[in-house]
DNA sequence: CGTGAAATTGACTAAGTTCAATGGCGGTGG
DNA sequence: CCACCGCCATTGAACTTAGTCAATTTCACG
C-alpha cells in the first residue's frame, strides 16, 4: 500500500484531487517501538495507518502506560487533536514495523471537506473512535479487575494462546500479579482450564458472563 | 426555540429540506429528573437538546451513577448509538426542565447526509464528543481523587460558590467524604481558603497545578 | 430558635498495587 | 547431557487509595 488512492477514505476522490492530496502528504515507515507522536504534542498532522500495529496509550503520574487502544490498518489517527486544535491526548507508538501516511491537516481541511464522500468516511471513522473511547470508559470506570479478566477471556479467548500474561495484563491495565491471582481463582472455581500451550478452555460460560454483564 | 430551523445543525438547509425534517422529527418537553433514554436501550432516535441541562451517566455494579457529562443547549445526543447501531452506552436524565427534538435517525440518514454543511456540523459535534470522552478517560484513569479536586478548583473555581460539596463530589465521581477530606488537607496546607459563602480563594496556584499536570 | 440537610471526622473495609522471594521452564553453551 | 541464565509466573505480606458506615457537628432557612 504505497498509494493514496488505495486508502478507502480517499478512494472516491477524482484523479485531480488525488494528485492534490499527494502534494500535501507523504508516507513514512517506522520501526517497531518508534513513536509517532507524544501525549502533549502540538497538532497539525493527520495520520492514516496503512501498515503495522500502532499502540495508543496515556502515561500516568507514576510513568505507567495506560492502554487505550491498538490500531490496525486502515485507520485514521489523530483526528481529535486536528479537529479540535488541541494537543494530542495520548502517545502513539508502533509495536511492529509499520507505515503511515502523514497529511497536513490545515491544507486537507481547506481542500477536501466539501466532498460528501470524504465527509461520510470521516464521520464513520469518528464514530468508530467514539465507540472505542466509550468502551475504554466502560472498561476503566465500571469493570472491576475480575470483570475485565472475565470479559477478556470470553471475548478474546483466541488471543490468550498468543499473548503472555504480562501482555494481557498491560492491555487490561492491571498488574501481572493481579491477573495471576484472578486466573488462579478462576481455575480453582473451575470456570476455566489453562492448557499447557496457554490456551484457555472455558468451562462455565454462564458464570463468567455474569461477572461483567 | 420551537422550530427546526433555529437549530444550527440544520440552519443551512433549504426550506424544502426543513419541511422534510419536520416530518421525521418532533419536539418533546421533559420535567426535571425525567429520563430520555437508559443505558442499554435500543438505538434509532437522534436527540437534539434545545432547552435545559441533560446529565449523561453510567451505572456501576453497585448502582452508583458514574458521571460522564452534562449537556447544555444546543447539542446532539445519542449519535454513537445511532451511527454504530449499538445500544445507548449511558443513561440521559434531565436535571432541569427541558426540551428535546427527537429525530428518526434512519430517515434522517437517507435524506440529509448528502448535504456537506450538515456533514460538517455532524463532524464538529462528533469531535466535540470525542474531546469530552477523552477528558473523561483522563479524569477517571489518570487522575487521583486529589488531582481531580485540584483540577476542578483551578478550572472551575466560579462553580464552587454555586454548587454544594455533594454535587461537586458527584461530578468528580468521588464520595462527599473523600472530597471533604481532600479540601481539609488543602486548607491545612494553605493551598486554598474557603470563604463563608463557599467561594474558593486559591492561595497557591503553583502547587495546586502541579498536582494534576 | 428548631429542624433537616449537608459537612466533617474516625474507624473500618475492600480492591488493587508494590515489593520481595521463590519456582518453573526454555534456550544456550560448555 | 546438564548446568546455568534470564524471563515469566506465582505467592505472600505490607501498603495505598478510596469507599463505607456511623456518630457528630455545622449550617441554612423557615
Amino acid at each position: 500500500m504505497d498509494r493514496v488512492r488505495d486508502i478507502p477514505l480517499f478512494s472516491k476522490l477524482s484523479d485531480i484531487n488525488l494528485k492534490a492530496l499527494e502534494k500535501i502528504s507523504r508516507f513514512k515507515t517506522y520501526r517497531c517501538n518508534e513513536i509517532v507522536f507524544y501525549e502533549g504534542d502540538a497538532p497539525g498532522t493527520l495520520y492514516v495507518l496503512t501498515e503495522g500495529v500502532l499502540k495508543l496509550y496515556k502515561t500516568d503520574a507514576k510513568g505507567n502506560e495506560i492502554y487505550i487502544h491498538q490500531f490496525t490498518p486502515i485507520g485514521l489517527v489523530g483526528e481529535l487533536a486536528c479537529f479540535e486544535n488541541m494537543n494530542y491526548p495520548a502517545t502513539a507508538r508502533f509495536i511492529t514495523n509499520g507505515k503511515i501516511l502523514k497529511i497536513n491537516f490545515k491544507k486537507l481541511e481547506k481542500g477536501f471537506f466539501k466532498n460528501p464522500d470524504v465527509c461520510m468516511e470521516i464521520i464513520r471513522s469518528l464514530t468508530k473512535k467514539i465507540k472505542i473511547l466509550s468502551q475504554v470508559i466502560h472498561k476503566e470506570t465500571i469493570l472491576t479487575s475480575e470483570a475485565k479478566v472475565a470479559k477478556f477471556i470470553m471475548e478474546n479467548s483466541e488471543l490468550f494462546e498468543t499473548l503472555k500474561n504480562t501482555q494481557i495484563a498491560s492491555i487490561l491495565n492491571i498488574t501481572p500479579e493481579t491477573l495471576s491471582r484472578i486466573l488462579t481463582r478462576f481455575k480453582k472455581s473451575n470456570f476455566i482450564i489453562i492448557e499447557k500451550n496457554h490456551q484457555v478452555n472455558i468451562l462455565d460460560k454462564v458464570t463468567l458472563n455474569s461477572l461483567f454483564k
